[in-house]
DNA sequence: CGGATTTGACCGGCGC
DNA sequence: GCGCCGGTCAAATCCG
C-alpha cells in the first residue's frame, strides 16, 4: 500500500498558522487516498488475473484427466474410472479395471474410487469419513505398488471392505475399491461439508485443490474416532492445514471482491493515515 | 497398555 | 494334482 511516514518535519517554532498545517495535511492525505486507490486496483486486476489464470489451469487438468480416462476405456480394460472434476471419480457397481485383473465372481455393491494424490503422499490412504482397519497388504501381480486391505472398522458388524492400490499407470492415482455397503450412517454426516475439502476434491467448479501430504478430512475433531481412516482419532487430521485451505478459499472469494477490496483499502488507509495524522498532530503540539 | 499396522503364513479358487 | 494368485489370518511390532 502507499502508506508510508508522514514526514511533514513540521516544527513547533514554525510560524505557519494550524489552519496552514490543517490544508497541508489535508492535500497530502488526498493525495496518499488517491494513490490507495490506485494500488487498490492493481491489487484487483492481479487478482482477476491470478483467478483466471488458476481457472485455466483447472481447465486444463480437468481435460488432461478425462484425455487419460478416454485412453483407458480404449484400452478395454477399463470400468468407471472417469476422473471426475477435480482428480476424484467414483463408479458403481463396476467390476475389476483398470491394471488391476478382472474379479472371478462379479460382485455387487462394488464401487470404485479414483484419487489423485500428492506426489510426495506415498500412503495408501483414502480418506473418505469412513474409519477402516487395515488388515492386510499384498503385492500383486500386474502391479508393483501393494494393494492394502481395508475393513470398516466404525461399527463392529459393517460388511464393508475396501481396497486401496495405486494405478499402475499413474501412480499419482490412488485407486480405491468398496465391496458391500455400509450398515451404519456416515460417521461425518452431522458435520458434512463440502467433499471438495477432502483430498483432491473441491466442490467448485472452477477450482481443484491437489492432495496434500496433511489432507483435510471431514470431520469434527472432538468426535473420536469419527471421520478418518487410520487407527488414531485424530491423526491424519491437520486442522492447521484445514483452517489454512478455508482462509485461503475465503480469501480468495474476498479478494476477487471488487467492492470488498476497494472499501477495505479504503477502510484501512483512512484508518493508517488519521493514526498518523494523529501522531504528527501530537508531535507538533 | 491398548489398539492399529505390518508381514509372513495359510487358505481356497482357478487354470493347466 | 499342482502351481499360481488373490484374499485373509494372526502373531509380532509399533506408537501415542
Amino acid at each position: 500500500m502507499a502508506y508510508t511516514n508522514l514526514n511533514l518535519n513540521l516544527c513547533p517554532q514554525d510560524n505557519n498558522t494550524d489552519e496552514t498545517r490543517g490544508s497541508v495535511l489535508m492535500q497530502e492525505l488526498n493525495q496518499r487516498r488517491t494513490e490507495n486507490k490506485k494500488l487498490t486496483e492493481m491489487l484487483f486486476f492481479l487478482c482477476e488475473n491470478y483467478n483466471s489464470l488458476q481457472g485455466q489451469w483447472m481447465d486444463f487438468k480437468l481435460e488432461d484427466d478425462q484425455s487419460k480416462s478416454k485412453k483407458r476405456k480404449a484400452d478395454g480394460e477399463n470400468c468407471g474410472g472417469v476422473f471426475g472434476m477435480n482428480g476424484y471419480s467414483e463408479t458403481s457397481s463396476c467390476s475389476d479395471g483398470g491394471s488391476w485383473k478382472m474379479p472371478r465372481e462379479i460382485k455387487t455393491n462394488v464401487s470404485r474410487v479414483h484419487v489423485k494424490t500428492d506426489p510426495s503422499d506415498t500412503s495408501l490412504i483414502v480418506r473418505d469419513g469412513y474409519q477402516w482397519r487395515k488388515y492386510g497388504q499384498k503385492v500383486t501381480r500386474d502391479n508393483p505398488s501393494p494393494r492394502a486391505y481395508y475393513k470398516c472398522s466404525f461399527a463392529p458388524t459393517c460388511p464393508v471392505k475396501k481396497k486401496v492400490q495405486r494405478s499402475v499407470e499413474d501412480p499419482l492415482v490412488v485407486v480405491a475399491i468398496y465391496e458391500g455397503e455400509h450398515n451404519h450412517p456416515h460417521p461425518c454426516q452431522a458435520y458434512q461439508l463440502p467433499l471438495g475439502l477432502n483430498q483432491g476434491v473441491i466442490s467448485s467448479p472452477n477450482s481443484t485443490i491437489s492432495s496434500s501430504p496433511s489432507p483435510s478430512p471431514i470431520m469434527d475433531p472432538t468426535q473420536p474416532g469419527s471421520c478418518t481412516d487410520t487407527r488414531r482419532p485424530n491423526s491424519g487430521i491437520d486442522i492447521p492445514a484445514f483452517q489454512e485451505l478455508l482462509v485461503e478459499k475465503m480469501a480468495n472469494s474476498l479478494t476477487s471482491n471488487y467492492s470488498f477490496t476497494t472499501a477495505l483499502a479504503a477502510a484501512i488507509s483512512t484508518r493508517i493515515l488519521d493514526h498518523d495524522l494523529l501522531e504528527s498532530w501530537e508531535t507538533t503540539s
